[in-house]
RNA sequence: GGCCCGUUGGUCAAGCGGUUAAGACGGAGGCCUCUCACGCCUCAAACGUGGGUUCGAUUCCCGCACGGGUCACCA
């Protein structure tokens, strides 16, 4: 490779500005530790109005998954991660799947064999010799093969990587945004694979090279990573490039001693939203996991996290999904909406409950968005509008209303003509009745809601009260149920 | 096991040598009220541990304990 190729690779680096990268392996499958991690790294090149790239990194053949990459698409558009460039949409850099770049990898690592820093290895080990103990990398031979010795296995046509040099004396310091300063003992560090046999880069040195080319200013990964670093470091410095600013963030758990993860059966971003999660409040919440903008304010926009975004604030320590919070942020959200906005994304799950047309659904929206924890939680709490439950008499008896049995039914029978004989059937109408016939008997409204409320729902708890439901019910069916229960109570 | 990292209420967290150690979720109690919910008020609940440094340590240093990560031709 000579040198002009080299020379018009890097003339192509962009420079000047923030450029970070999502670089997620196609597993088709987003865990909230992956999207947390792509937040980051967006808000980090929104909020110096840089650029956010997203690249593909698929150089492990034997874990393709169909449908991979729409997943994640789909995934950072729904949350408003908007990427400037990327394999759909192109840019100064690309290609940017790591497979399409396949030829880009091996001058580097042949310009690191030359300064020494990366060899040849033709060692033909099985896992189990690694393993045993009686070989370590730093005894490899191939270490030290002569440039005539390389050249005749090469011609020999003999199997090889290229293997990273790591020197046996002293130690590699690296520094990263949020851990500071880090240093590891060379002699700890493994010869680890460049190329591997198939002709492919391994993740570590792919990921330099990209990140390097790619112009990119701050690598955002997870901290598992964070004891390879040196090793990049290492590299780098062979390439004589510019070492980039690392920001390792520590992983989402799923409890004290487990990262989420999907073989645990942890909930991806797509699980969330079919649970009823809004995405809104998904990535509110998980901005919040292992971050925090210092204030008491909870409650932000993508747009403003984006704008107080500050990494140094991002937090050393593991942090534990809870999805009780979530919830909390969830209803922060749907109580936020407007009614016009809550009643169109509840339609779909009223409508599970609810198929009798004439119960308008956004009447009971209405009843809905300030007691909606999450949007499946909808249907169960609808059940009696189709159809009045089989209820017990017992449900009669509240002391606090001073309702019983007795009280009830003579309350339903009194209520009874006076709904019949309204003019109109509207929620006013409806409630001007109860309460005026409250006041007219000389008892609290309690008294009269308790039991209409029970006869029209047959259930102790429901959304809105005895006029709300009756109201929506329509005066054919709520005088139809109060007939029921006066029935059921004569007996 | 070696190396690296971490440790404030049950959870998320603020704090960055001197505080009555924020706030939020969850929990408990109360108010409001036609049930539930919403809203409002109140309460309980924390600096892993032992040494230093200092007039003074949750904050700085060291050890220990506990937890996590990593030691792949996976990312």
């Amino acid at each position: 490779m000579d040198n002009t190729w080299f020379d018009e690779m890097e003339a192509r680096i962009p420079q000047g500005e923030v450029r970070t990268r999502f670089a997620p392996s196609p597993t088709g499958y987003m865990h909230v530790g992956n999207l947390r991690t792509a937040l980051y790294t967006w808000c980090i090149a929104r909020n110096a109005r840089g650029k956010f790239l997203l690249r593909i990194e698929d150089t492990d053949q034997s874990r393709q998954v169909e449908g991979a990459v729409d997943v994640i698409y789909k995934t950072l558009a729904d949350c408003g991660l908007d990427h400037d460039e990327g394999p759909d949409v192109g840019g100064p850099v690309g290609p940017y799947v790591q497979t399409e770049r396949r030829s880009t990898y091996l001058p580097y690592a042949k310009r690191l064999v030359e300064r020494r820093c990366a060899y040849y290895c033709f060692c033909e080990k099985t896992e189990s010799e690694e393993d045993s103990g009686d070989f370590t990398r730093a005894d490899d031979p191939c270490r030290s093969l002569t440039d005539e010795e390389v050249r005749a296995n090469l011609d020999a046509g003999k199997p090889w990587v290229i293997r990273q040099k790591v020197p046996h004396e002293g130690s590699t310091t690296f520094h990263d945004e949020i851990f500071g300063d880090i240093t590891a003992p060379n002699a700890d560090l493994d010869d680890q694979v460049l190329i591997k046999r198939d002709g492919l880069p391994t993740y570590n040195f792919a990921n330099v090279v990209d990140d390097h080319l790619m112009g990119i200013t701050h690598v955002v990964r997870g901290s598992e990573y964070l004891s390879s670093a040196p090793k990049y470091n290492l590299l780098y410095e062979g390439l004589g490039w510019p070492i980039p600013k690392y920001v390792h963030c520590s992983p989402v758990m799923r409890d004290a001693h487990n990262k989420m993860s999907k073989r645990h059966g942890d909930p991806s971003y797509e699980d969330l939203v079919a649970e009823g999660y809004l995405t809104e409040a998904i990535v509110n919440y998980v901005a919040l996991l292992g971050w925090a903008p210092g204030g008491e304010r909870e409650i932000y926009s993508i747009r403003e996290l984006a704008e107080v975004f500050d990494m140094s604030r991002i937090s050393k320590s593991p942090a534990i999904f809870d999805k009780e919070k979530l919830t909390y942020f969830n209803t922060e959200y749907i109580k936020a909406m407007s009614p016009e906005a809550f009643a169109a994304a509840a339609e779909p799950w009223i409508r599970k409950a609810v198929k009798n047309p004439a119960c308008d659904a956004s009447l009971i929206a209405a009843l809905l968005q300030q007691r909606t924890e999450k949007l499946s939680d909808i249907p169960e709490k609808l059940d009696f509008f189709d159809e009045l439950p089989e209820y017990s008499t017992e449900l009669y008896i509240h002391k606090k209303s001073k309702c019983d049995e007795v009280a009830a039914l003579d309350v339903l029978r009194r209520i009874r003509p006076r709904l019949a004989a309204l003019d109109v059937w509207t929620e006013d109408s409806v409630r001007d009745c109860l309460v005026g016939a409250a006041e007219e008997w000389g008892c609290k409204n309690a008294l009269v809601m308790w039991p209409v409320r029970i006869a029209a729902a047959g259930k102790a708890v429901t959304p809105g009260g005895a006029v709300e439901i009756l109201h929506i019910l329509g005066r054919e069916e709520s005088l139809r149920r109060i007939d029921a229960g006066v029935e059921k109570l004569a007996r």
